[in-house]
DNA sequence: TTCGATACTAACCCAAAGGAGAGTGTATTT
DNA sequence: AAATACACTCTCCTTTGGGTTAGTATCGAA
């Protein structure tokens, strides 16, 4: 795609977001917020000690799911930097970790519990949607 | 509890959990969900045609940004498979194709708009806890 | 006759995501 | 003496994401 030239204006809102000034620097730093947030694991994770709270890391990853150790690993140490998550580690033998949300977390937690929320709604729409795309194409409308 | 022939198994990682009392299945299913809509580009246009209405394959691509095209078919259909958009072909030369969100996109949308409007609200806050967890990591806290 | 416009698809390639399995350190238990 | 527990880390490997380039079809304009 050709962006070799990319005009800051030309963006009409239809008013219904927030009343912040478009400023494209600021859009770019949230649209690069959504890309790192916008990710599988980091939402089940959020949900996940959203609904239990305080878990350790095993404890954790048996209750996210099918999630391997090094993604687990490696989702809670950006959530950590990102501030969505503190780290709690206890010097003793054998090693003892707590995770819990931070604040910001537990926003993030919050804001996301509507799209969860429609997944849950909505779920049979989709699956009636992909049989019906399915059958498009498999017809070759 | 056989240790003589046992080679050393640290961990048995992919054990199936049930927290709560919810349909298994349907939780897989939902969370399959979570997975495919949790995505960068899906997001980003999800919110460009909320924005901006009905727009023509490369017109929705420049607002979209730094999408690729094959990226920006691959995402739409999906979301077209998904029910989330709808893709209507005119049959002219040359090829005119509009893309529109569905009532299921729009109330995707609606519920993303929350997490939008947390980005926007806590960039700052994210931005400060990375520079606090850069400078804790160099430190060697 | 050649060009340009549009919305793609196909082929190629590299980088990142992500799974499997083994290794680490040490105090307590067997 | 050996096993165990926990929270990792490291290496190896496969899959997916995603960019780039080229090609296609067709009509009207230059």
């Amino acid at each position: 795609m050709d962006q070799s030239v990319t005009p800051p204006i030309l963006y009409e809102w239809a008013g219904r977001k927030s009343a912040k000034p478009v400023d494209p620097a600021l859009e770019a730093l949230v649209r690069d917020i959504i890309g790192k947030i916008a990710d599988k694991w980091t939402m089940l994770i959020l949900e996940t000690l959203e609904a239990h709270g305080t878990l350790r890391f095993t404890e954790l990853g048996h209750k996210v799911g099918d999630i391997s150790q090094k993604m687990l690993t490696k989702t809670l140490r950006q959530m950590e930097a990102d501030g969505l998550v503190t780290r709690k580690v206890h010097p003793v033998v054998p090693p003892h970790v707590d995770y819990a949300l931070t604040d910001l977390g537990r926003g993030l937690g919050a804001a996301f519990c509507s799209v969860w929320t429609w997944a849950e709604t909505h779920y049979d729409d989709i699956e009636k949607s992909r049989a019906a795309f399915a059958a498009r194409q498999g017809a070759g409308e």
